[in-house]
RNA sequence: GUGGCUGUAGUCAAGCGGUUAAGACAAUGGAUUGUGAUUCCAUCAUGCGGGGGUUCGAAUCCCCUCAGUCACCCCA
């Protein structure tokens, strides 16, 4: 016996969960479905509809898409008992690539589409940055560019009022494929091989200092002037930039035409131009946008996308051009926690039947099922204790009052309320008339 | 994948090589068998993220490992 104790000591499991993975009890799932009930129901007001893959795709679909060192790195690849090769979704663009390429032909236009599935990307995790996630997926294909990129910004901003943000509480940070293109070659006559390189520097420009950023772009040998113009570009507001640019400046005085009416539409200057977004290096190539946390503790990237020439190109039918973004859930919860805007959700019962003894269980049960019959969220007594505690315990799971009938209310063909906010208590009669007296009065309470 | 910091109960923590690991809050039971408060009492880590090692003796020192966090990398 002892041995056997010490055995199934040793061999005790971790209550820990795999690495980047989050457990969600009660109150956290609660959250999470507020927020997810407010993005639906955002998304279905500007007439997206829900769609959802497989959680694995053939592993290919991502090489495709993907480059080589995500695919290598960073996705969750295995075998199945056939050998295929297999890839646990890092993402959902390429499911989409697919699922709109197979029936290009029959989806009417336009297409707007969401989803939020739970991806996995084998990262090292941190703030904000897991293994597992939920990432909301928003895209628009088949309509006319300009009225996309503003209504897809537009779907981004309400989310975020829709859990409660404020316009001064983010910032949506716009740039464009084509204007950083642009200055690179004709501007800044940069060799093609360099331009990723610059790119990535840009990207990183907000988080160093001006001699850190001059180091570095001595590193990828670009000249004095060189530098001057790059950091003269990415201080320079969308106007200078159409200026610069000059007869090259289309996409510039495209990308002003969005922000201006947004900030217009929106009554604020939460759209700003920001000429350092850039957003990954292939894929996307028009305007590419990303939301900000401007709370000082959490400057982060909330929301991030931008317009693709064609979502189904390796899928070799007609292109098919259109915008969308990601946003992860760990990113919107993270905003609402530094912000303030996390809500304090009750488990959502309404009535605690309590009983008194072993004798009245079926009576309890009785009222449980007429009371839930008429929608009533109701919880059942599993235990008997002291009245006391019982009402504790319903207070404990928001509950609104308790319903009982003990030996008085039995002799008397009545069932007993005390409703906790008040401690008043009453009776209504034991049949249908009581029953839908009570529910009127629950409504209202 | 690289480097730094951290890990004691449900939560916040004291402890810094020496007998049974403080304390607070929470929780559970009781004082009080048909009424939520307060108060009082009791219970609540054979164990310090996990595994080894050093030592007469380890939460404390060493090694490995797991996890969190920050900075890189990356960000589809």
């Amino acid at each position: 016996m002892v041995n056997d104790n010490q055995k199934i000591k040793k061999t005790n499991l971790s209550t820990q969960g795999y690495r980047g993975t989050r457990d969600f009890y009660p109150e956290d799932q609660r959250l999470k479905n507020y927020v997810y009930t407010k993005i639906h129901t955002v998304l279905k007001s500007f007439g997206y509809e829900e769609y959802n893959g497989p959680i694995v795709e053939h592993l290919e679909l991502y090489a495709a898409k993907s480059s080589e060192e995500i695919v290598r790195e960073q996705l969750y690849s295995f075998k199945d008992k056939g050998d295929r090769v297999l890839a646990i979704r890092p993402e959902m663009t390429p499911t989409l690539a697919r699922m709109v390429a197979a029936k290009q032909r029959e989806l009417p236009r336009p297409i707007r589409w969401y989803s939020i599935p739970t991806c996995m990307r084998f990262e090292r995790p941190q703030r904000g940055r897991l293994r597992e996630f939920d990432q909301l997926n928003v895209d628009i294909f088949g309509g006319n560019p300009l009225d996309e990129d503003i209504e897809i910004i537009l779907t981004a901003i309400e989310v975020l009022k829709s859990v409660g943000a404020t316009l001064e509480q983010f910032e949506v940070k716009v740039n464009h494929r084509g204007i950083i293109n642009s200055f690179l070659s004709l501007n800044i006559k940069a060799p093609k091989e360099l331009i990723p390189q610059i790119l990535r520097l840009l990207d990183k420009k907000e988080k160093m200092s001006s001699e850190a950023f001059q180091t570095e772009c001595k590193k990828i040998e670009l000249n004095e002037k060189q530098i001057n113009q790059l950091e003269k570009f990415i201080h320079s507001s969308i106007e200078d930039i159409i200026i610069i640019l000059g007869e090259n400046g289309n996409d510039a005085i495209e990308l002003k035409k969005r922000i201006d009416i947004l900030n217009e539409l929106t009554q604020s200057n939460c759209v700003k131009f920001s000429p350092e977004i850039m957003r990954g290096f292939d894929y996307y190539t028009g305007m590419v946008f990303e939301v900000f946390d401007k709370h000082p503790e959490n400057n982060r990237s909330l929301f991030g996308g931008g317009r693709y020439d064609n979502l189904v190109g390796a899928f070799g039918t007609e292109e098919l051009p259109g915008i969308g973004y990601g946003m992860g859930d760990v990113a919107i919860l993270n905003f609402m926690e530094s912000n303030n805007l996390t809500p304090k959700l009750k488990k959502e019962t309404d009535v605690c039947v309590i009983r008194f003894s072993e004798n009245d269980r079926l009576e309890a049960l009785k009222i449980t099922s007429n009371l839930r019959s008429l929608g009533i969220k109701v919880e059942a007594p599993v235990v008997v204790s002291k009245f006391g505690k019982q009402i504790q315990s319903a207070e404990k799971s928001g509950a609104k009052a308790v319903v009982f009938r003990g030996n008085e209310e039995l002799q008397n063909n009545l069932f007993a309320v005390k409703w906790l906010a008040t401690a008043e208590q009453e009776t209504f009669p034991n049949k249908a008339d009581g029953y839908l007296n009570f529910f009127e009065k629950l409504k209202n309470s």
